[in-house]
DNA sequence: TCTGGAAGTTACAGACCGGTAACACCCTAG
DNA sequence: CTAGGGTGTTACCGGTCTGTAACTTCCAGA
């Protein structure tokens, strides 16, 4: 009933779209390919007529995802242009606007508890897109002029994954309260730090 | 195969460890009771006999996690008996070093990535579980004499709980190699602001 | 030795899973 | 108008899942 984004549009978007949201919201093999499909208002045939299999589909949903993230990236380069500290900031607000949005936490991180076959198609370009993520955020803490840009960057993506986790454990009143606190903190000691 | 702790003891017993293993190994809905009662050298019935329900050995193996984690924590004290600032630097160690062990996160995040149903039996205790354990590590910040005992206590929760994911998902060579340089920085950095 | 309960065995119910076959339909491009 | 491709429908396959019934076997304690 909640899952029902049927809007008119062609029948393959409607299906990544569906499964999208229904993995995101109840895990990927907590939802049947006969769920989506009906919730995106078409059939299975015409699901297996766009993807080979469900494992291609999860993992188109999960490309999906990181193009829906990479824009987000853009927004702020949109917002402040060439501003990359204020970048910086923008993204931890996002986030942790993020984290009190829904309870659920990173559609990959999650992937990645679920699909355990060590070969699975998706483990791949979960580790792929994670990496392309890291790659981004290094650059991102390089350009703001932060000396140790890995290390601020690694450590406020554990803060982040953390926080994601903490949220779908015990809430969004548990630690993952101090996510913004101790990001902000940290850019504000890296940037002291940064003529070293 | 690799899943076969069938030593010779009570069936209920042998049940817990070995469901313990596999939903660590392969997720829980990856493991079907018929698994864990052959890997357990027993049978469907006896398992339904101990445990009312899938559902619930579940929660009887979160438990027993828990459990064990608590006895990490007691060796802790063994070793470093008063001695609360050396028993931080042990639980970092610790983490640190489980987290290379196994490319496989906190069962208590996993099934809480998992188990989507709002009022599954596994949330309330998982939710119960990680709230002890935070109020412990809060503890054993404030009683080796933090000021902000809450705040690295929670921001030391977030490092781990994302380490771990980050394994899971880039494997150990990603951010999470960071992880014991930033422990160990903010228990210095917070030790130093102590006074205030 | 006898007995009672725990454990093992086999079979099954009912539901759901991913995936496929065969066929009818409809709508648009020519 | 017509042809053809995308789509919808129905039915099905083989497998797996949780959970149960009915029965046998085993073993320890009195």
């Amino acid at each position: 009933m909640t899952d029902g984004i049927v809007e008119r549009s062609r029948p393959r978007d409607r299906i990544l779209e569906t499964a999208r949201d229904m993995f995101h919201k109840h895990g990927i093999k907590g939802v049947g390919v006969d769920a989506i499909t009906e919730a995106a208002g078409t059939n299975k045939m015409t699901l297996y007529r766009h993807f080979e299999s469900k494992d291609e589909l999860i993992v188109e949903c999960l490309r999906a995802n990181a193009a829906k993230a990479g824009a987000m990236w853009d927004a702020f380069e949109a917002e402040f242009p060439g501003d990359k500290l204020a970048q910086l900031h923008a993204w931890v607000r996002k986030a942790a606007a993020m984290l009190n949005a829904d309870g659920r936490g990173c559609d990959m991180a999650n992937a990645a508890a679920e699909l355990t076959e060590p070969d699975h198609p998706a483990r791949l370009v979960i580790k792929e897109l994670k990496e392309a993520q890291r790659e981004r955020l290094v650059t991102l803490c390089r350009d703001a002029g932060i000396g140790q840009a890995e290390l601020l960057a690694d450590t406020l993506s554990l803060l982040l994954e953390g926080a994601r986790v903490s949220v779908q454990t015990v809430g969004s009143e548990g630690p993952s309260t101090q996510f913004v606190r101790m990001a902000e903190g940290l850019i504000v000691s890296f940037r002291g730090a940064a003529a070293g």
